[in-house]
DNA sequence: CGAGTTCTTGACAGTGATCAAGCGACGTGG
DNA sequence: CCACGTCGCTTGATCACTGTCAAGAACTCG
């Protein structure tokens, strides 16, 4: 048996707690009671440890699980019949995974983890159940659903509608925004994901992502060096996102 | 007072019964016993008419229902604060609206009714606390979400990687598709939306919209006539969106 | 250190946007 | 019933943003 193997068996079988766990805030509803919290623990049955390029559940696998990222950061994408592929998102520590699966039992993207990661395994069965006990665990999946749904339309609007500097001003700002939520820097990122994954995230060709990267540098609104990125004007990139009203 | 105000109270007064709905099987979870589907009922609070051009709510006004359209046809888009619109969909009867409101308490898109139309208003809270009670609604909601972020994942992808034509394809099949579940034909239909927002909903400029359409009309796939469309060669619709492989 | 991968940059091409004009459908009022 | 105005749709000509192809540089990892 593979070392990796016998370490996930350990780690699964230690129990886990989100009275205890610090992205409590992140991932679980807030502002309710300890012993109701500790009710709430029961929603994740065992963590998983996922190494760097490996998948976490891949498209038309049977869905039983949502996951919530630990440590770590994954995409998700959706492929076509004839290979093309489409990242539909990049979810980091707090986030929710695996949505997708509930409508046909059925996952319905790859969900990929850019670097090692650590899920906590949450049995949709268990979520469904502990929802009907508390409204309040109810009304917090309904959220993450109802999010989920807004930062579609979101790229949506992105894909749709702007220009590739005005969606990596868009990306960018997400992601540092996102961060600095996790107690990371505002200003400083070490991006996760190649080129590749960003262009197809923003349906462009990594080509024009790194031309923009590289115009951003020229400009001094940022400092690029491969996947180290410094936020030198972010005023600058909200204004590029905002609207070329010259334009 | 105006006529379609006092047409709206009259029928609001009439207590609908999904029970006795022939869209309950669109939109309402299947197969349990007709006592609980009574119970069920009580989702619904009212219907409420929306005529040609109206809203049926926007961007910012509070949340407290979703919305299953009974007749009619919707679309419901999102804009940038300089004035660009994205159209996130189009809904017809027994679609759900207003799921994107949820995670803020505050709609997030506008919904306009693009003929007229009439709704079922269900409180969210009603929504919920039948939710807890029977775990068939509680699943069947949790389907309707998962279903619109696996849409808004289809169209990222569309968004993301797909040529005119392509797209053009794939929301012809996708739309007569849908009809045709609702008893219609599929191979004819009207359009219900100008070529503005379908171009709007696929990424695409009017003129690009109604030159595709041409071009599948001089090819023969299709015949257009305005807002009139009949697909001649579903086949090659599909083959186009699918893929090309010869490219 | 070398092989492979990822990123950058340049030259050129193509898809779709933009600008513009004309057509056709529909609704209103004479 | 027809004239007229409006709005939406079609079509053409041109332009530009981004894609494609290609080569080389930088970084990673065994």
């Amino acid at each position: 048996m593979k070392p990796e193997v016998i370490q996930d068996i350990v780690l699964a079988s230690v129990k886990v707690a989100c009275s205890d766990c610090n992205l409590r805030e992140l991932c679980m509803p807030v502002g309710f009671n300890l012993e109701d919290m500790q009710k709430l623990d029961e929603v994740v049955a065992t963590r998983r440890r996922i190494a760097q390029g490996e998948m976490l559940f891949r498209s038309g696998e049977a869905f039983t699980s949502i996951y919530a990222v630990r440590t770590g950061f994954f995409k998700t994408c959706v492929s076509s019949e004839d290979g093309r592929e489409q990242v539909t998102g990049f979810q980091m520590a707090g986030e929710i995974i695996g949505l997708d699966g509930i409508v046909s039992d059925h996952h319905n993207c790859n969900a990929i983890a850019l670097e090692d990661a650590e899920v906590c395994v949450m049995p949709f069965s268990n979520v469904e159940e502990l929802s009907r006990e508390f409204p309040v665990l109810q009304r917090h999946v309904h959220k993450v659903m109802s999010r989920e749904i807004v930062r579609e339309n979101s790229v949506m609007m992105l894909l749709g509608n702007m220009r590739a500097e005005e969606r990596l001003a868009a990306f960018l700002l997400n992601l540092v925004q996102r961060l600095h939520a996790r107690g990371l820097s505002q200003s400083e990122l070490v991006l996760r994901m190649s080129r590749e994954e960003i262009g197809s995230y923003l349906g462009l060709k990594l080509e024009t992502v790194s031309r923009a990267f590289s115009k951003f540098g020229e400009e001094g609104i940022i400092e690029v060096k491969q996947r180290y990125v410094r936020i030198i004007e972010p005023e600058a990139l909200k204004k590029i996102f905002k609207a070329q009203l010259d334009y």
